[in-house]
DNA sequence: GGGTAACCGAGACGGTACGTCTAGTCTTTAA
DNA sequence: TTAAAGACTAGACGTACCGTCTCGGTTACCC
């Protein structure tokens, strides 16, 4: 499982310190061990306590590093290639949003959905959680989409009235109520709900 | 506080019983109990122990009766009047679905909305859970929405081709994304919005 | 399972009361029930809730009867033909405190004596069912001791100096402790004790 | 109060191990709540909950270190110097039983004795606590009188043929018989006792 | 034969304690 | 200084029983 090496987002490693560097492997074996125990429990059932047992590490380096379970569940998930948001160069405005959304959905589908709704949950409880999905999960999405929205509105695909974010909410909406609503994400919905929302765009 | 006496959806007491009959004032002292603590706590933290020993009550009691935290809180909460959906007859289907959204809205501004965008975090590990979110409060909302969609379909104000179901899950989806994204539905969101989904139903 | 029909102790039923009578068939329902309760169960795991299900009563008719646990029970075990202490008249008051040592130990050999420890063990908390004990069990050999040592001070078997409460005790003592004391009640061990019990009683 | 200062019996802590030492003081509160409020309950109505409360201390880490009630009781209860068995070297045998049993007896007085006879009767309901009790009180009092009745029995003071296991208990057993079936160990039994049993076992 | 009184079963009630689990913190030794 | 190990306080979990109560019904006796 090929993984993308990134700076623990609640440290500034800035620079050099004295003493015993943080441990790589312990990082890589939180995270790896959070990944295999989500495959058999829900978000809620996953303990730290569990993590650091099966990780072979003690709670306080998890509590070291990450603020609480959600944060180091979404490092685990988040930092997955199945979850980048990397797409071609659309030729339009309306291509772009539908093939975002189609991406979207893609990955929504199966057992990602399921933790992706759980992990949603969680953050119900707990705003910095919240936070640190926004910016870990949605905030490439919102800025996706208001790359092309925006395009669209200026080439007058879009209606010029349209508020940027209010409409990408509006697109986004659908996919994750849908989503913890325990709905699947069919073809066919997919296909009626893109068609609609590429119609409240439209000037 | 005036309160809809309904059937606990638990038990089927069809007939008489045997033994001791349920107490009604324990009912409402547990659900009353649930209510003032929500407005100090948030749901994850409410303790089933908790509301036992404020309702003046043997934990049991409450498991008797409940399966789980979560069906008491929505018991609680989603049989208050100021979550009811009665509206008046719409005179198309436009203001029927405009009428709507703003209900669903007002009801979730504020304490509520919170509130709510817990109860689904909550139900996001329990499919029981989720399914009596949808019974107590969901279906309400579908029902309506379905018979002015469809009724507009008739008349031709929307589109012929929209599938109802998708374009209720369209429909409802931007207040739920915004609700469990932490952002406010405030007056111009809503603007927008309906603005947006209006022009996805029509023809 | 024949059963020395008698009165129970915690009720003056000394004349016709108006009302419903006691029901007969109940109280042998819980008297068995918990009897075969207790086959397979510790005196101490035996709950009241058990007794009443097993015998098909309501918990308050139980109540109603016995003050407690350790009354039901005491009345279901040693009102057994087994736990009888009718002998034949000794020759002497030697062979009187003989037989009644031996007897005591045959009856508590086995099941049965680990059945008297735990009820001793329950009685140690509630000086009410100590009291029952003694009453129902300990009283009849007190008396028959009593009877053969005061005979053997008087023929001069027995030391005239003796304290028959005390000389009971201490005929008595050394089966019960071998019994709490979690040990086998053997041949040998009763052979050793009562020669050296005949010799602390001599003149 | 000065206190026996021994290992726990339920670890073997033979080596410098790893990780946070357990809490001497922790260890000591449980003991001290232990015996403060054994003071005003009965061995059966302290719960683990309640010691804990009173100690200050997680409930986790007094079942960290004792498998049941019966076992912190006993620790509690028999490390304390008013229960230690230390007494001068007697000039014969007849005099170190005396002695014993004296000991026993005055230790066994008033409160001591209600607890004592507590303990042995939680003790019927478990095997292990009974283990216990014979590990922590009663071998004492065994190897004590076994040294002083082989003793006597070499210098021709006892009967050569007694079994010591089976004098033993037969000395034992009256003061405990007494305790449990709830009389005093007043001052005249205990001089009949002595009499009667020093003529047991002599030769 | 109707009244009344005590019984019966069933089972809900307010409680207490259980033994387990997890959270998040603290304290040690080793690297 | 960080890591691992694991003990610490705290408190909720869901279960089992306690002893009491409240139902609808059932016998007996007594007038």
């Amino acid at each position: 499982m090929q993984e993308n090496i990134q700076q623990n987002q609640y440290v500034d490693n800035e620079s050099k310190k004295s003493g015993r560097p943080r441990s790589e492997s312990s990082r890589r074996s939180i995270l790896d061990a959070t990944r295999r125990l989500l495959t058999h429990n829900s978000v809620q059932k996953l303990s730290i306590e569990a993590i650091a047992k099966k990780a072979g590490v003690g709670k306080t380096t998890i509590y070291r590093w990450w603020p609480n379970k959600s944060a180091v569940i979404m490092e685990a998930i988040f930092t997955q290639p199945a979850f980048n948001n990397v797409m071609p160069t659309p030729r339009n405005a309306v291509q772009g949003v539908t093939m975002q959304l189609d991406k979207l959905c893609r990955q929504m589908a199966g057992k990602n959905g399921r933790l992706v709704a759980e992990i949603i949950g969680e953050a119900q409880s707990s705003p910095e959680a919240l936070q640190v999905f926004t910016d870990t999960y949605l905030q490439d999405r919102y800025n996706t989409l208001s790359s092309y929205i925006d395009g669209g509105k200026q080439t007058g695909e879009f209606s010029e009235e349209l508020d940027t974010d209010s409409a990408i909410d509006v697109v986004l909406g659908p996919v994750f109520f849908r989503l913890i609503s325990g709905q699947e994400l069919d073809d066919a919905f997919i296909k009626d709900m893109t068609t609609m929302l590429i119609k409240s765009l439209k000037a």
